[in-house]
DNA sequence: GATCGGTTTGACCGTTCGGTCAAGTTTTGA
DNA sequence: TCAAAACTTGACCGAACGGTCAAACCGATC
C-alpha cells in the first residue's frame, strides 16, 4: 500500500461504516482492521486508539455539517427564506449522511463521554436560529428561539433516527427520495405555519 | 435476603440506574451485582443473561408508558383537548422517568438489537395520534398524521435527550420544574398552532 | 546495491467480560 | 424435626477486548 494516505483513508472509511452500523462498543479494532483489509496494528499506527479513531470519524461529519450550515445561515433574504434554507441544509445533510444522525443521537443519549464537541455544534445551530429569528420572537418564555430550535432540530433529526423503527407504519421506505421529499414538505409547512402564528407577524 | 422478590427488585433497580446512566455496554454484570449488593451469580439466577436483564428494565418502562398513554388517549373531549392530554402524559412520563427518554433513543439509534418492542410502542402511539387526528388531516402526503406524530414525539422526547447537551445555552436547568413547565407551554402552543392551521379547521 | 525512514505485520500481553458450577445457606412445609 | 426447595455465594472458564512491540517489508535516495 503505502501510496498516499490510502491505508489511512480505508481505515477511516471502514470505521465510519462500522461505527455507524453498530455503535461504538460493538465494534472492535479487529473488526475495523478486517473491514479495511489491514492488520490490526496498522490501525494503531494511524490512530492513537479507539477513542481517537471514533473522534476522527465524528470530526469529519461535524466539519461537513458545519460547512453546510454556515452556508445556509449566511444566506440573504427574509426570515422565511433563511429558515427554509437552514431546514433544507439540515435535511440534505442528514439524508446524505444517514449515519450522522444516528451517531449524534447516540453520542447525546449515550451518557458517558464528553459532550463538548456536540455542545459546540448545537451551540452553532442555536445561535444561527436565534439570529435568524431575531426579534420576531420573545427573548424568554415558551416562544423563545431556544424552544423553536429544539422543536425544529428534533423534527428534522428524529425523522432519520426513527426511520428504522417506523418501518411497518410507513408505506414504503421513509428514507427513499420520495419519503424524504415528503418530509421536507412537511417541515416547510411547519416553518411557514409557525412563522405565521408568531405574535410579531400576526398583523401581516 | 430471600424475603419476597427483594433481591430481584434490588437487582432490577441497580440495573435500571446503571443502564440509564452509562448505557448497555459500559455496564458489566459485576457492576450490577455490586450496585445491588449481591453476588454476580445471583444476577444470573434471576435473569437469563445481560440481554434479558436489559429487556426487563426496558419492559417496566414500556408498561408504565403504555398505561400513561392509554389513559390520555381514552379521554373524552374535542381534538385539541385530547392532543393536549397526550402531550401532557408524554411530558409527565418523560419528566418522571428522565432515564426513559435516553434509553429509548439509545435503543433506536443503537443500531444493533431487535427494535420490535420499540416498534410496538411507537405503533401504539402512532395509531393513537392517527385516531385522535381522525379526518382533520389528509391520509397521505406531508400533512398526514404520521408526520405530525414524528414531529410531536420528537419535540417532546428531544427536549429531554438534548437537555444535557444544552447546558450553557439554557438559563437554568432545562430539567427543572420551571424549565419543564415552560417546555410544556411551548408544546401546547405548538399543538394549538398546528391544529389551527390544518385545512379542515381553517374555516373556524 | 547499501541504506534509511515510513509502513505493515503477526505474535503476544494483561485485563475484563458474560456466563457456569458445585457447594453452602436459608426458608418452607409436612 | 428434618428433608426438600429456594436462594446465595466464591471460584472458575474460555473468549474477546484494547493495546504493544520487534521484526520484516518496501520505495526512495545516494
Amino acid at each position: 500500500m503505502a501510496r498516499n494516505g490510502e491505508a489511512r483513508a480505508k481505515i477511516l472509511a471502514a470505521a465510519d461504516a462500522l461505527f455507524a452500523a453498530r455503535g461504538y462498543d460493538a465494534v472492535s479494532m479487529r473488526d475495523v482492521a478486517a473491514e479495511a483489509g489491514v492488520a490490526k496494528a496498522a490501525v494503531f499506527y494511524y490512530f492513537e486508539g479507539k477513542d481517537a479513531l471514533y473522534a476522527a470519524v465524528l470530526e469529519g461529519y461535524y466539519r461537513a455539517h458545519e460547512a453546510a450550515l454556515t452556508d445556509a445561515l449566511a444566506r440573504e433574504g427574509d426570515l422565511r427564506d433563511r429558515l427554509h434554507a437552514v431546514v433544507d441544509a439540515y435535511v440534505d445533510f442528514a439524508a446524505d449522511n444517514v449515519r450522522y444522525a444516528r451517531m449524534v443521537q447516540r453520542k447525546i443519549a449515550g451518557g458517558g463521554g464528553d459532550l463538548t464537541v456536540v455542545r459546540q455544534n448545537l451551540g452553532l445551530l442555536l445561535r444561527g436560529v436565534e439570529a435568524a429569528l431575531g426579534d420576531a420572537v420573545p427573548a424568554h418564555g415558551p416562544l423563545a428561539a431556544r424552544h423553536f430550535f429544539v422543536t425544529l432540530s428534533g423534527a428534522v433529526l428524529n425523522y432519520f433516527t426513527y426511520a428504522p423503527a417506523l418501518e411497518g407504519a410507513w408505506d414504503g421506505d421513509p428514507l427513499s427520495p420520495e419519503g424524504i421529499a415528503e418530509r421536507r414538505a412537511h417541515l416547510h409547512w411547519l416553518v411557514d405555519t409557525l412563522l405565521a402564528a408568531l405574535p410579531s407577524s400576526a398583523p401581516a
